[in-house]
DNA sequence: TTGCTCCTCACGTCACGTGAGGTGGC
DNA sequence: TTGCTCCTCACGTCACGTGAGGTGGC
C-alpha cells in the first residue's frame, strides 16, 4: 500500500520538521525556539500560512546552542560564534573571529570542569558524613551536635559550611 | 606605636566585615549579598544603624553559594541545603534530606562534567580547523567554500554545524 | 465539527544589575 | 566638610515560562 506522495520541490521536502516536533526531539520547548529565532540564531523556512518549518540542518544547529547553553556560554556569544562567517569580508576575517572566540570558551569550559571536579570531591566527602547522622534521634542544633564525633569531621567538606547551622552562639 | 583597641564584646569582635569588603574579597557585588540575604540564605548580623557585618562564618558560607551558583544550582536547592537541619526535629529526619539534595547533586555535577569534556573535543576540532583558514582571502559563503579542504572537514567538530553558513542552497 | 497544533502578543520569573535618593562612619 | 560607603526601594535585563486569544491543518 503505497502513501499519497504529495508533489514537493527538493526545498520544500527538505523543511519537514513543525515547532512541536523538534521541541519535543531536541526536549525543549516551542517557546525555546522562537526565543532562539527572535534572537537571529537561525530562521526555519515558513510554510505559505506561517508555520515553522524546520530542516535536518537546522536541527544539527539546534542541538550546539543546546550544548553550549546548557555550558552557561551567553546567547550573545552563540550569536557571535554564528555571525562570524556571513558578517566578515574574507576568510581570514573570519577565521580570527572564530578562533578568538573558542579559545575563551576553552577557558571557560576548563575552568568549569575543574569546579566540577572540585565539587564532586566535596559532594562524596559531605555524603560519607552525613550518613552517619541517619538514624539520629536528637534534634539536630549546634549546642545538642556538640562532642558528636560527625560534629567533629565537618571540616571534611566545605559543603559543611552551609548545611551545618550558622554559628550563631553568641545570640 | 600600639593603635587603640576599641573593647568590642567576643560576639561583635567576630563580625568584622562589611558588604563592600566582602563583595571585593568574594570578587562580587553588594547587591548580590543583599539578594543571597534576601533570600534567607544567612543573615549577618547588624551594626545598631543597621550597616551589615560579616563574620569568618558567613564569608565561609558565602564561598559555597557562590561555588553551587557557578555549577548552576538553583537557590531554591541551596535554600533547602541552608534549611534542612534548622528545619528538622531529629538528625535521621535532617541526613535523609541533605543526603538526598546531595545524591541528585552529584548526578548533576556528573553529568556537567561530562558536558564539558565533550565540549573540549568539539571546541578543540574546530579551533585546528578553523586555523586552516587562516590567510584566506575570499569571501566567506558556501558557494565560496565549495571544494575547499577545510570544507570538507566540518564534520569534525559539531560546532560547524552553528559556525559554517546555514544550508540555504535553494534560496 | 472536535481536538490538537500553530501563531503572535504580552506579562511573569529567576538571579541578579543598575541607578535614585538619602543617611552615616562596626 | 568632602568623599566614600552604607541603606532601602524599585525598575531593568537575560533566557526563557506561561497563559490569552485567535486561526488553521507543510
Amino acid at each position: 500500500m503505497q502513501k499519497k506522495q504529495k508533489s514537493l520541490t527538493a526545498e520544500q521536502s527538505r523543511h519537514i520538521y513543525k515547532i512541536g516536533d523538534v521541541a519535543e526531539l531536541l526536549d525543549t520547548t516551542p517557546r525555546t525556539l522562537r526565543f532562539y529565532e527572535e534572537q537571529g540564531m537561525l530562521t526555519p523556512f515558513r510554510s505559505e500560512r506561517g508555520t515553522r518549518l524546520y530542516s535536518q540542518d537546522d536541527i544539527a544547529r539546534l542541538r550546539v546552542i543546546q550544548h553550549l547553553v546548557r555550558l552557561d556560554v551567553p546567547l550573545r556569544t552563540v550569536r557571535e560564534l554564528a555571525s562570524a562567517r556571513p558578517d566578515s569580508h574574507t576568510g581570514d576575517e573570519a577565521s580570527h573571529k572564530v578562533f578568538e572566540l573558542l579559545n575563551e570558551l576553552r577557558l571557560d569550559v576548563e575552568r568549569k570542569k575543574r569546579e566540577c571536579e572540585d565539587a564532586q570531591e566535596q559532594i562524596s566527602a559531605a555524603l560519607q558524613l552525613v550518613e552517619q547522622c541517619f538514624g539520629c534521634r536528637k534534634k539536630p542544633a549546634f549546642n545538642n551536635c556538640k562532642g558528636c564525633p560527625v560534629a567533629e569531621q565537618t571540616g571534611r567538606s566545605r559543603l559543611f559550611h552551609l548545611i551545618w547551622d550558622q554559628n550563631r552562639t553568641g545570640e
